[in-house]
Order: structure tokens, then C-alpha cells, then sequence
DNA sequence: TTGAAAGCGCTAACAT
DNA sequence: ATGTTAGCGCTTTCAA
């Protein structure tokens, strides 16, 4: 007796629990229980039931089994950002990934654009499907509507940024902290007019010029004269640095708010890049290529998405207790464009 | 009469289409039809079951959509490619997703590290969850597996790279044409000794290296001198750099294979980045702000995801017909790092 | 235009 | 150790 060809035994459709339960002469709570690692199956039984699947080349139907799972969550989680194709945003997600599948989860990613209409609707049809959990780095906007899904048990965490209207477990950077030692380290190169191009608007960005408000009252400067709130991206950045540099008192030293505005300035700088010093937010790729090169204020993207998506899956897993608000610290690498003087210039 | 809180109604579960009816007082099949945008509903009905649905902030479960429908394909699809947090395939994940989200599909994408075992279980994982389509760059490992899903309606198109063992709609570059210009492009600045440094055992590498073998052949210069094969990233080709620097004839010009071996040979370079001529494959950011702006073969990552996933709805709308070969150009970017000329070395 | 009934493929509770 | 039964929440027939 020669085995069949798959086909042949059920014509078209997919192979479900139930063919494989016919072809290896046990039930389909069997067959259930030996794909999903249940114990109490004997060994050849089990054997029969895996050779089965394969000879039907078996492809289990989550969809199935997330509708009818307790609780109903499917082995996927959900995140959403402001735009993958940022190296920044990019490296983060990459590391929720690796964290997911060490869990068996999949990860489904979303870009936002900082646009709250698009940020719900990612999420919306995020919660349709179910997912386990939820990652978020929030626009801004509220996200009380979110409240339900997690009386129901979807697990959300914030991340880079807090979230408005809902009290979740949020992961950030200790963006003032940061921005402060940045600007004291140009201070202490001898800088007294020192510019902050960022966009302030934002959370991060306030944050941000917060600490370097901080950092100038410590050091007994001026606040309001070389300050850019408004640079929403590299051209903006580049146009607002241009605008600096014409100025009278025009600074010595440029601090940027993220690694998109660092390449805006440096951009305007050209050949004085040599001549202002500049400490930008968030580590890149190139940095210590350019000449000379970068000094930042490092912020470890994968870090964050990693600790956020651990925090995720503790809840996950069952972890109680109160809301957690996790801090990381930032790490100040000098590179040579934050040690420039204001050395030949008044 | 007052409306009751929503959760009045239906303690502690999600509330489901048959808690809409109940609420608008009609049948299961109603609800679905109005949320389902099917036509044949009066205007009123409709209405009431949507007031419904608001007030139980009703959310679809699209596992059950999913399990139900004919086909049973979601409305996701999959994206498997070798590593997210390289900008390169972020920017093309980034073109997939706008693709998707045009047509009301969310992306779970997957970073296979060019693992074959890894790219199988990430494809295996995304079939379970019967994604409608899939969106592979392929490992280089055989993907015959796949000949089952597709054959049960699971659309695959290959990005990138070709598939091995299953035919496939498959969007390509212009990769030896390409390196065959940018080579071609340091013949005319006068060179004679042209490295290539590339990671040839891939198909891309494979492809550019028989780009730089053409060009050479057509400019009747030697072949196998400058040449290093197994870079796989950065580090790999600013050691191989170093080496090809050190030999007594050394070249006057590299050609990098892809974006990371290009910015393993800037930092080899160093200080002699003004005196040895540079073209990488791939464009970058920080490619301007270099010194001198690095010359690149460019090809558009974006672009190159947008393709495969237009591919794919077509695919998935019901365009029939042979399989698809879609090759993409490329364009030389000159900035100054391709046009220094041999001078002052022999 | 609307509804009742059947069942998608699986897992959970409860037999045996 | 294995099987039987009853749904999960939806879409699909088919009938009213």
C-alpha cells in the first residue's frame, strides 16, 4: 500500500485539524494536543499525529485559534511609531521585534506620522485583530479611547514619550538630563552663546529645551536669543541654522534637538564646521565619519524599544501591580564637533 | 429614559455584533451587513445600528471576520526581509506599509537575518495567521515550501533578490548595470586600479560583482587584483580596505558593494578620503555632508518596495497572467568622491 | 429589506 | 491517554 499524494485526499481546500485527525486515526483534540506540546499523549500516538500533518502539509489556522483562545489575544503585538523608515525609529523596532519572537509573538508596525487621526486608526485596527499587546509612541493627542481595550486586557506601553489620557506603563529618556550635559559640556569649552534648534512643541522637544534652559540659567547665561522651536525636520533645521549664523552676535556653538535637525545644521554649517561647535541629540551612523566628528548626546534606541517591549510582556505573562515609569539614562560621546572653542571668534 | 453606561449592559466581555443587534433591535445579519458597508439596509436601520455600535464602542474581531470569510485571507500582509534596522530596508518597509495602509492593510514584517531557518519560520508564522500576501527578500535559500501556500491562494512576490525554487512575481535592480556605470564612471576620471568591495556570495553581491567584471573587461583592465568578496558589513570592509591600501600597488579608487561596506571603507580611508576616488552602491543620508560628498550608485529602496507591493494587490485583486520580472534602474549620484582623479599617486 | 440557521477551524470543559 | 461536545464571533447561504 502506497501513501496518497496530499491532494489527493481532500481536493483544494487546506488541510484543517480535523484531516489530520482522519489520516492518523485519532481525534482532533489529540491532534490539538500534540501540535500545541500538550503532555498526555503517547509518544507513538504523537509520532502518528506529526507525521500525518506533515504528509498534508499541516498549516495551523491562528485565526481560529486566537477566536477561540480564553481571552482571545493572538500571538502578535502591535507598534506603533511616527515613521519606520527613520534609522532611529527603525532601530527601536527591530529591537521589539527580537524581544517578540523570543516570546513566538510577530510584530505588526505602524507608522503614524505624528498624525492623531492615523495613530487611531493604526491602533484601532490593531485591537481588531486582537493583538496581545500594544506599543505606542504617542503623537501628542489623547488616547483615552484606548481605555476599554485595556479593560479588556490589552497590555500598552508607552514609549519615547508619555501617554495623554491613559495611565500606562511608559519607558523614557531622560531628555533634560541629557540636553543639560550636552550644553554644560559646551560650556565648558568656553561657549557663551550656544543655539538650541528643536521642535519644541513636541514632548521630547520640550524636554529637550528644558534642559537646556537648565543648563544656561546653572551657567548664568542669556536664555532667549539663539533659540529655534520650530524644526520639524533636516530643512527646516538647515534654514533656521542658516539664520543663526547671519546674525550679529551669531553663537559660537549649536546644540540639535534629534539626529534629523544634526544633519539639518550641519548641513549649514559647511565649511564652518570646523569653526562652531555643535552637540546633537540622538547617535547616528555617520558621526564619527564627519569631519570633524560628531559629538552627542546618546540615546540608545534599541534600549528602549527593548525595555519597552519586556515591560510589555511582563503584563503579559501576569505582572501586576501600579503603573511603571521607567527612565534611561543618555550617554554624552564626545566626538571633536562639541571640544571646538569659540577660539577665533568674539 | 436615560442610556445606560455602556458596560451596564454586557458585563466584563467585549461587546459583540449580537450585542449591537440586541441593542438596535435587529438581527445579527443587520449589523453585519451595515458595519460591512453591504448595500440593502434602510437608511434608518442603519443609522440606529451604528448609534449602537458607538455607544457599545463595538470593535469587529477580525480573527472571527477572518476564520469566516471565504478565502480566509486578513487584511494584513507580510514582509520578510533580511534586517529592519538598516535604513535601507526600513525605507523600503516604510513604501509597503503606505502601499497597504492605502488599501486598509496593516504590515507585520520580519527581520530574517538572511537566516534560512528564521526566514522559514517567520513565512511559516505569517501563513498561520493567513496573511493575503507575502513580501519576501529572499535569504537565497530555497523557498519551495512555499508552493503549497501559494497554491492555496497565498500571494508571494519577491523583492530585491530572486526566489529560489518557487516561481514568483519578483521586482529586481539594475544591479550590474549599475555597478557596471559607477565603475565605468572612475575609468573615465582616469583610473586604472579599481578595487570592488563586495559581499559576492549573495545574489546582490553576486550580480554588482559581474557589473564590475564587465566594466573592467569593456575598459581592458585587469580583473582580479583589487578585489575582496566576503565582506559582509562594515567592520569586514574597513579591514579589507585597510589591506587593499597597504599593497604596493594599491588602488587609486573603490567601488563599495552596498551602503554598509561603504561606510566600512570611508572610515578605512580616513585623511586619504581627499586622495582615493569612492563609489558605493546604495545612497545615504549623510552621503552629502561627507567630505568630500560621497558619489553613489543610487537605487531607491522606496521605490523598490512600492513596486512589489502593487505587485501584490494587483495580484490580490485578480490580475492573472505569467509571472512577473519588474527591474528597476539605477542613477549615478557624482558629489566629489567618484570624481577625484589619480593624481599625485601612480 | 431583513432574518434564521449553519458552520469556518480551532480550543476548553468534560466525559470515558 | 483519548474522545465528545460545545461554542468563540463572525460571514454566508437561503428563506421570508
Amino acid at each position: 500500500m502506497t501513501t496518497l499524494p496530499a491532494d489527493s485526499a481532500i481536493e483544494g481546500r487546506r488541510p484543517t485539524m480535523r484531516d489530520v485527525a482522519a489520516r492518523a486515526g485519532v481525534s482532533l483534540k489529540t491532534v490539538s494536543r500534540v501540535l500545541n506540546g500538550e503532555s498526555g499523549v503517547y509518544v507513538e500516538t504523537a509520532e502518528r499525529v506529526r507525521v500525518a500533518a506533515r504528509d498534508l502539509r499541516f498549516v495551523r489556522n491562528e485565526s481560529a485559534a486566537t477566536l477561540k483562545r480564553s481571552g482571545q489575544r493572538s500571538r502578535s503585538i502591535g507598534l506603533v511609531l511616527e515613521n519606520v523608515a527613520n534609522p532611529y525609529w527603525a532601530a527601536l523596532a527591530k529591537a521589539v521585534e527580537d524581544v517578540a519572537r523570543e516570546r513566538g509573538f510577530l510584530l505588526t508596525t505602524g507608522s503614524s506620522g505624528d498624525d492623531p487621526a492615523v495613530e487611531r486608526q493604526l491602533l484601532d485596527e490593531l485591537c481588531n485583530r486582537r493583538v496581545g499587546g500594544l506599543l505606542v509612541v504617542p503623537s501628542g493627542a489623547e488616547l483615552g479611547y484606548l481605555a476599554d481595550e485595556i479593560e479588556h486586557g490589552t497590555v500598552v506601553v508607552s514609549i519615547d514619550r508619555p501617554a495623554a489620557g491613559v495611565k500606562v506603563d511608559t519607558v523614557l529618556l531622560a531628555n533634560a538630563a541629557g540636553v543639560r550635559d550636552g550644553v554644560l559640556h559646551l560650556v565648558g569649552a568656553g561657549h557663551h552663546r550656544i543655539a538650541f534648534v528643536g521642535d519644541t512643541v513636541r514632548y521630547t522637544g520640550s524636554q529637550r529645551l528644558a534642559g537646556y534652559r537648565e543648563a544656561l540659567s546653572a551657567a548664568g547665561l542669556p536664555f532667549d536669543r539663539h533659540l529655534v522651536r520650530r524644526a520639524h525636520d533636516a530643512e527646516h533645521a538647515r534654514a533656521a541654522a542658516r539664520e543663526l549664523l547671519a546674525l550679529d552676535d551669531a553663537p559660537t556653538a549649536i546644540f540639535a534637538g534629534n539626529n534629523l535637525l544634526t544633519r539639518g545644521v550641519l548641513e549649514a554649517l559647511g565649511p564652518q564646521r570646523r569653526e562652531i561647535a555643535v552637540v546633537g541629540f540622538d547617535d547616528f551612523p555617520f558621526a564619527t565619519l564627519m569631519e570633524p566628528p560628531v559629538t552627542v548626546v546618546g540615546q540608545d534606541a534599541a534600549e528602549l524599544g527593548r525595555s519597552g517591549a519586556l515591560q510589555l510582556f511582563r503584563r503579559l505573562e501576569g505582572e501586576s501591580g501600579p503603573v511603571q515609569e521607567i527612565v534611561l539614562a543618555t550617554t554624552l560621546v564626545a566626538r571633536g564637533s562639541g571640544e571646538l572653542t569659540p577660539a577665533g571668534r568674539r
